[in-house]
DNA sequence: GTCTATATCGAGATAGAC
DNA sequence: GTCTATCTCGATATAGAC
C-alpha cells in the first residue's frame, strides 16, 4: 500500500469519524463523507468495499487514539487520584461538543445497538479501554475489591451527565456534576 | 374526524413508538410502521402528512402516558420517599428492554440531537416532566433549595446506567446500581 | 377512509476511463 | 490511485381508484 493512498484512506477515516460523532452514523451519507475529505465519492471503493468497513476503521482509530492518551497521562501523571481528575476534565474541556453532540462513545454505541450492527461489540470496546485504566487507578488506590465496579459506576455517571447536557443544551448541569464527581473521587 | 380514523390513527402512532424505541426514528421506514400496524403505506397520509407529524404523534403520546403514570403514582404512593423508590423500579422492571434498547426518552433525544432535529425541543419535555415530579418529591423530602439540582442528578444517573447496560448488554450492572440509587435515595 | 400504483429522490455500490 | 458516469434499490411522498 503506496503513501499517498494511505493518506487518503487516513483523510476519509478522519472525516467519518467527524461526521458520525456529529450526525450519527446511518445519517452520514458516502457523498458527505467525500466532500468532507476532499475526494470523490467513486474513490472510496478503492480504500474501503462498504460503509461497514469505514466504521470499522473509525471505531479502531478511536481505540488507537483513546490508548495513546491514556499511555501519555500514565507517563505524565503520577498520583493516581490526579489521574482520575484528569479523566473527569473531559467533560469540561469537551462541553461544547458535548452540548451539540454528546459522547462520542455512548451515543454511537446507542445507535449501533438500535441497528442491531454486529459491530456494537467493536464499538464497545472504546468503553473497555477506559473501564480498564479507570479500574487501575482504582486498585491504586487501594479500592482492589471495587475497583472494577467503581469504574463502571464512573463510567456510567459520565455517560449522563453527556445525555442530560446534549437533551438540554445545558452546559451549566456539566460543570456542576463535573465538580460533584471529583468532590467524590477526593471522598474516596 | 371519525372512530374508525381515530382508531387506525391511534394503531400507526402505538406502531412507531415501538419501532422509533427498538430501531431509532431514523432507521425506521414508513412501510415498518405500516407493516406493525397491519394497514397500507399510502393510508399514512390521510392521517399524516409527513414522517415529523408521526414523530410529533409518538412524542405527544409519550408525554400523555408519563403524565397519567405520574398521577397514578401521586394518588396511589403518598410517601415522596416511596415514590421516588418506584422511579428507580423502571429500571429494573424495563430491565431487558434497556438492556436491548436504552432509555426511550435518552436514545430519542441523543438521536434527534445528532439531526439537529427541531423537535428535540419537544422530545425533551419527556425528561421535563420526569425532572418536575422528581423536584416535586425532593421538594417534600425538605430540600427545597436542592431538589431542582438534585431531580437532574438523578435523571442523569439513570441515563447512564441505561447507558452502560445497552452497551455492555449487562443486567447485572442495572441491578446493582439501582440498589446503590434505592441506597442514595435512603440516606437523604 | 383505505387501498393500489406510481413518481421522485438520494442512498450505497460498481464499471471503466485516465 | 483517482476520477466520472452509472446501476440498483429502498426511502418518502403523491395520485387517483374504490
Amino acid at each position: 500500500m503506496g503513501t499517498k493512498g494511505e493518506q487518503c484512506r487516513q483523510r476519509i477515516i478522519a472525516a467519518a469519524d467527524t461526521l458520525f460523532y456529529e450526525q450519527g452514523f446511518n445519517h452520514t451519507s458516502f457523498s458527505d463523507i467525500a466532500d468532507a475529505a476532499g475526494i470523490a465519492r467513486g474513490n472510496f471503493y478503492y480504500h474501503f468495499k462498504t460503509k461497514d468497513e469505514i466504521l470499522q476503521g473509525v471505531i479502531e482509530k478511536r481505540l488507537e487514539d483513546f490508548r495513546a492518551m491514556l499511555a501519555y497521562w500514565d507517563e505524565t501523571i503520577s498520583d493516581p487520584r490526579k489521574r482520575l481528575r484528569r479523566y473527569i476534565q473531559i467533560l469540561t474541556r469537551q462541553q461544547q461538543d458535548i452540548e451539540h453532540y454528546g459522547c462520542p462513545i455512548g451515543t454511537l454505541c446507542n445507535e449501533l445497538a438500535k441497528l442491531q450492527h454486529a459491530q456494537l461489540n467493536d464499538a464497545n470496546q472504546m468503553f473497555e479501554i477506559f473501564r480498564q485504566w479507570l479500574e487501575a487507578q482504582f486498585r491504586q488506590l487501594g479500592r482492589g475489591r471495587q475497583a472494577r465496579h467503581l469504574a463502571l459506576h464512573l463510567l456510567a455517571w459520565a455517560q449522563g451527565v453527556a445525555t442530560i447536557t446534549n437533551a438540554y443544551s445545558d452546559p451549566a448541569f456539566l460543570r456542576r456534576e463535573a465538580k460533584q464527581i471529583t468532590a467524590w473521587l477526593d471522598g474516596l
